[in-house]
DNA sequence: GAATAATAGTTGTTTTTGTAACTAACAAGC
DNA sequence: GCTTGTTAGTTACAAAAACAACTATTATTC
């Protein structure tokens, strides 16, 4: 068999990013998911109340680049558990104002200290110089839209 | 609204990653999909054996680190399109030796160039420098199993 | 200011994934 | 050599994601 070829997949980006992330996820979902039952979009929603304050679904949508419909959703289970609750605006009657509970916020700040444990661990394993180039490197990554034409999410 | 908290959601990499491996999958996502009316793990299994030549789907399964019912079906789909060919071996009658037809063969050159031609991009953005440390950090990163007790994929 | 378009968010339907249970073949222990 | 345990791969069912169509409201335009 002329297995003669010599394309390494291992450092083809999209693969490897995606082995990475996959790989870095994991500890923190078991967190959201065995202790909070929450799912990925949840624990963004939740931290995006909890950083930023009130915000409307379309302003999470802008900003952590989900689409509606799993912003919608995620927003049900959310308000259901009693994370967030949500207000109908006066300026526009279709927008809706969410917010952080008391017991939403105590999640967040939960699950936010995990996060930076997870964070500070990493010190372990790289240099800050690395670790900073890292980010700076897949933040332009992240951040090629436009180039490629994105639609709305 | 106390939003006071100095979390920085951009940094924190489970996040960070996810959102970079989603933006550098879109274009190359956009090929298979559209043009081969393929999935990301028959992309995978096609660029397996394009490379390694002749496979079973546990090989396939531990290098790539899929489970058996993803890579099942990817098998299902690409035999379907007649894009592999699958043989009982005579060794042990519960495995199947995978192999590339002409079709697949062809299917994976393409795929091939085009994923090399991405790769290649990276270089008006990068330094080789740059690239070579990225990508090191990222296997580190995607390697790291184990100290997390990972079942069978 | 009535008609048309655009936007925020929801709901329904289809794909895809995840998980558990299964079949068939092989391996080990006794 | 037969019982018990493993392994390769498939299938069935449940959970989640993707996509399209919808309602209600606001903006635009003539």
């Amino acid at each position: 068999m002329e297995n003669s070829d010599t394309f390494d997949l291992q450092l083809f980006l999209p693969y490897l990013l995606n082995q990475a992330a996959e790989e870095s996820s994991l500890s923190f979902q078991r967190v959201y998911k065995d202790r909070y039952g929450m799912l990925r979009t949840e624990w963004r929603v939740l931290f995006h109340l909890g950083i930023f304050g009130q915000m409307t679904a379309r302003d999470i949508g802008l900003r952590a680049r989900l689409h509606k419909t799993k912003i919608s959703r995620a927003v049900q289970k959310l308000a259901d558990r009693r994370f967030i609750t949500r207000h109908r605006s006066d300026a526009d009657r279709r927008q809706e104002l969410l917010e952080l509970t008391a017991a939403g916020r105590t999640a967040y700040l939960n699950l936010r200290t995990i996060a930076e444990r997870y964070q500070a661990d990493l010190g372990t394993d790289f240099t800050k110089a690395e670790l900073a180039l890292l980010q700076n490197m897949l933040q332009r990554l992240a951040g090629k839209t436009g180039k490629t034409g994105n639609k709305q999410r």
